[in-house]
DNA sequence: TGACATCTACGAATGATTTCGTATAGTCTC
DNA sequence: GAGACTATACGAAATCATTCGTAGATGTCA
């Protein structure tokens, strides 16, 4: 284990987002679900778990042979810094400008636009 | 040059932004205004500005001695594009998501969730 | 012209990311 | 218990991103 909170890579992202889905994992479940996107081999699922256990980004419970893994930051925790980093490098710090470039994104539909705008203003008031 | 559109990478970025705000300008003025943030020799630089001209991210004046270079995609295609990867990536495609994450981003002033507000708003009506 | 500065080109080192093959050991079934 | 299956560990290759040093060409100016 060593530094935490480190911009998680593609790879690792994508194995994140299935622990976060599934909940504590073991490496062939893991790579089941990646299977639909991914086509890799499963020792290079095996060695992206035990290199993000290295860094810190997973834990892992040994007591069984087959070791089961969990995402230790939760989901909206990295999403936050993940959006905050995009801000920062892109954006000059301006969450304002990410979302109007977010919702210029094709797929956003008026639902989503209600959606949001109903977000900001249950944020604001909990200010 | 080679594939268009590919994500920038972090150093690539920060040289596009130099490039966005003060439009075409040679290795030494995007050297020197990154000079604040980044502590790298010039010729660093140079290296990365004639990669992203391999790979089509800028192009280049090579008329006078001293090349003069210029992003090709603007800076709003290059941050929704950004976004958009990001919203893939880390928020199964949900752009309303990854806005609820911008708002809860620390730096997140009244006066900018008022802003995004309007944003919506007008965007809204455009539909 | 000669000394010096500045520019591009380019090779190469380094470190991170991703990938896989192979070795080894535990488990299961007949 | 033998053989098939499945797991982890680990080394290593391939690729990419970043960094810099050096060489050689060009420009400047006293």
């Amino acid at each position: 284990m060593a530094r935490p909170q480190l911009r998680p890579t593609d790879a690792e992202l994508a194995i994140l987002r299935v622990l976060w889905e599934r909940g504590a994992s073991t490496v062939r479940q893991v790579h089941e679900a990646l299977a639909d996107t991914r086509e890799t081999g499963y020792t290079t699922t095996l060695k992206l778990m035990q290199i993000m256990a290295d860094k810190g980004l997973v834990t892992r419970n040994e007591t069984a042979r087959t070791h089961v893994y969990s995402a230790i930051a939760g989901e909206e925790q990295t999403q936050h810094q993940l959006v905050r980093d995009l801000v920062d490098r892109a954006f000059g710090g301006s969450a304002a400008q990410l979302v109007l470039r977010a919702l210029s994104a094709d797929g956003t539909t008026d639902a989503e636009l209600r959606e949001i705008r109903k977000l900001i203003d249950d944020y604001r008031e909990k200010r």
